[in-house]
DNA sequence: TATAGCATTGACGTTAACGTAAACTTCAAG
DNA sequence: CTTGAAGTTTACGTTAACGTCAATGCTATA
């Protein structure tokens, strides 16, 4: 278990960011005897994919669908079922921005080639002065 | 050359949002006799490579570097020289990227199978019944 | 030529994701 | 026991990325 300071430095956040993240339902930390916040295991796992979702573009709410799959007592089949699917879709949008990547890396690829050239050569004008 | 609403509708932004970019000096459109923007294929490339940058996640401040490389004269050895040295920065960062969303993905996984045993065994058990 | 439909430039409004400050409590160290 | 560091809640402030509205201009067509 871990205080608010220790998860804060470790994951190099603000501890008014997690608050704000419980307050969101993101998070939910148990509390001590004095009623500070202590962090267990699962939270902190929980916490690291809400960062990775972020430095990646989806909102906190979108993270916040995708943080569920950690908290609900799956118990019933129905609930099950539908936690299965949302995770396929989930796979698939993650593949889909894994190509677009790719993409956009091509791009700068063509764009760097271009340069390098205008470079090189620019450089072998210049030795021929 | 395009309108603003042509540009806007093929790209599914708002008018407004266009007119923002080139506020920002993101997009830099012409303009007609009568004063009315006008879209170039450039520009809209540039949207393009804009609208793609944002889906995963960049800020518009950061997106501008990038859009950049588009924009420039590129004469100077120097200038060149960052530039292409930009470029492979950036690249090394979507790599980064992907790698992340790749954890990410199975992390996803890893769940997706645990439920879906839940889940075969929870159908089973129904049979026994 | 009047009217409808798109364009323009301000300028103020809105929301997400926190920052920051105030007022108070709790805990560890001297 | 006091003092300082870290915790708590409450609440107002801030910034990016637009939305929305008002006032106005061009222009094609009936």
């Amino acid at each position: 278990m871990k205080s608010i300071q220790e998860v804060a430095s470790e994951f190099k956040v603000s501890t008014r960011t997690l608050r704000y993240y419980e307050e969101i339902g993101l998070l939910k930390p148990g509390r001590s005897i004095s009623n500070q916040r202590t962090f267990s295991k699962k939270e902190t796992a929980k916490l690291k994919l809400i960062l990775r979702g972020k430095k990646y573009g989806f909102s906190l709410e979108e993270i916040k669908e995708m943080v569920l799959l950690f908290d609900l007592d799956r118990t019933g089949i129905q609930q099950l079922e539908r936690t299965v699917e949302y995770g396929e879709q989930k796979m698939l949008e993650i593949d889909e921005k894994i190509a677009e990547l790719t993409q956009i890396k091509s791009e700068i690829q063509q764009l760097h080639t271009l340069f390098s050239e205008k470079l090189t050569k620019l450089k072998g004008e210049m030795l021929d002065e």
